[in-house]
RNA sequence: GGUGGAGUGGCCGAGAGGCGAGGCAACGGCCUGCAAAGCCGUGUACACGGGUUCAAAUCCCGUCUCCACCUCCA
């Protein structure tokens, strides 16, 4: 069965043919870095992370992944001004704080995540060529600016199915050089006041990139003229994605062959902004909620349908993956080995299918369910057949529970804590066994409520007691 | 004005002509000394109005509502 994507190009489903039969180039549009990440930006991270890991685990395609920070823009320039920082130091602090959340969310390294400010000279390569190409030209203001061309491009407008007569002038745009309202930037001169900081030599003297220059300039440069798949948020369609292969294609070049995108995080059936305040902001929610489970619910929907927050989801969140853990670890040992076993013809059939999440879940659900039942029915080896199918589904999505990246801290001072803390609830746990094994039900239910009390749950199972940490539901 | 997307049970969400995906919550049962966890059962859902059909949430026509993008937003 083949992979099918939903590509915004051609607004339908399409099998997913690479251009190289073993291996696929996927560029995702990353994040520009004026600010710290909140829920809704890192969501096409996990999409995409989804992505990449069934082109590689359920297709066997090495995938070269690339992610581009775009580290030089107005806002930046804005913000870090108005906060009286270096825009470098500025942009650098966010690009840093996003990576920590997408390792913290289990999003697999990029292979490469190249800056737009170290690749200028492979701009000034495309707009070369555009120019000689009639594609561009160096504004006659003598501001330095360098503007597409839209209406020497026929095909303008075609990966949003836009006619430029339809498209309404931009109300905020600066004219200045212009020859028509709707020509974008490929080059911004340098402007009196800017940080000198920020600007680079060219023909048309110093400047900046305009915005979407960057991307073209560097999915080629790592990918090659024609690649693969391209993916993004919604609203980078237009203008981004549509100028980005404008530029890209009115250079002679192939570009991107599938393009993705992501829907949003709303709240209140809002697209969830950047003025909303901290409470959303990845570094807040992962206070009190686990990674694991923030992955899962950004997860759990299909990537072209909006998720709309609510309180109470990220709850709900956890109590699935609780599940999915409960099970795993009352069937596997601790030191058993991993073992790869083939994932379920659905959930295969539900991952190919514009990688339907909800779908492929539900068959982790219901081999958990199955696997629930084995133990009730003492069948172990039935069970641990269908925890390591768990195990292996759930790696595809990035939401295995027993993978050690979930640990966290896996300090030595904590890993120590831990097995001292065992030590100490087992002894305890013992003193209750006995008090059971005496029927004396109110020592052993002292022991069980003290136990609680310090925040640990206790289950007894066929096999004794078991302990654990249970979620916080103080949050 | 142009271009896309969406309305499914208490909630979140798949599906796409005929058997009620799955999760969360609730209720009942089993198990348990009691719990917890788990398992079993309980729902008469598809925005509205027409139509096609033996059969429509699914197809057709019309209507309503919501969201996004239209030049520096994931």
């Amino acid at each position: 069965m083949s992979l099918r994507l939903y590509d915004t190009a051609a607004r339908e489903l399409r099998d997913f043919e690479p251009l190289h039969d073993d291996r696929v180039g996927l560029y995702i549009c990353g994040l520009t870095t004026q600010g710290a990440p909140h829920i809704g930006h890192i969501r096409f991270a996990v999409a995409f992370d989804i992505l990449r890991r069934w082109l590689a685990t359920g297709h066997g395609y090495d995938v070269t992944l690339v992610r581009n920070v775009t580290d030089i823009d107005d806002k930046i320039l804005a913000k870090s001004a108005g906060a009286g920082r270096e825009w470098w130091a500025w942009s650098y602090q966010f690009e840093r704080e996003t990576s920590e959340a997408l390792e913290l969310l289990g999003v697999l390294p990029a292979t490469y995540e190249p800056r737009a400010t170290g690749h200028i000279p492979e701009m000034v390569e495309l707009i070369e060529a555009l120019i000689a190409a009639g594609h561009a030209y160096v504004a006659e203001d003598g501001s330095g600016d360098v503007y597409f061309d839209v209406k020497s491009y026929a095909a303008y407008g075609e990966l949003t199915h836009q006619r430029l007569d339809d498209m309404e002038p931009a109300q905020d745009a600066d004219p200045r050089g212009k020859r028509d309202p709707r020509d974008f930037a490929l080059w911004k001169g340098h402007k009196e006041g800017e940080p000198e900081s920020a600007s680079w030599p060219t023909p048309y003297g110093r400047g900046r990139p305009g915005w979407h220059l960057e991307c073209s300039a560097m999915a080629r440069k790592y990918l090659g003229d024609t690649f693969d798949i391209h993916g993004g948020g919604v609203d980078l369609r237009f203008p981004h994605h549509e100028n980005e292969q404008a530029q890209s294609h009115a250079a002679g070049l192939g570009f991107a062959r599938y393009w993705l995108h992501n829907a949003w995080v709303t709240i209140g059936g809002e697209k969830m902004s950047k003025s909303l305040g901290n409470s959303l902001m990845v570094s807040e929610i992962t206070k009190t909620v686990r990674p694991i489970a923030l992955r899962y619910y950004l997860s759990a929907v299909n990537y072209r349908s909006t998720i709309e927050y609510h309180e109470g989801s990220l709850p709900e969140a956890e109590a699935a993956v609780e599940r999915i853990e409960g099970f795993l670890r009352r069937a596997l040992d601790d030191e058993q080995e991993v073992q790869a076993t083939p994932l379920p013809g659905d959930f295969a059939a539900a991952m190919d299918d514009d990688l339907n999440v909800s779908g492929a879940l539900a068959v982790v659900h219901e081999t958990v369910r199955a696997g629930n039942t084995a133990l009730d029915e003492g069948d172990d080896d039935e069970a641990a057949r269908l925890a390591w199918l768990v195990v292996g589904m759930t790696e595809v999505l990035g939401v295995n529970p027993l993978d050690p990246r979930w640990n966290g801290t896996s300090s030595r001072t904590a890993d120590d804590a831990m097995s001292a803390l065992d030590a100490l609830v087992t002894t305890r746990l013992a003193e209750r066994e006995s008090a059971r094994a005496a029927r004396d039900f109110e020592t052993a239910d002292l022991v069980r409520d003290q136990l609680t009390a310090a925040g640990i749950a206790v289950e007894d199972t066929a096999s004794g007691a078991r302990w654990s940490l249970p979620r916080r539901t103080d949050a």
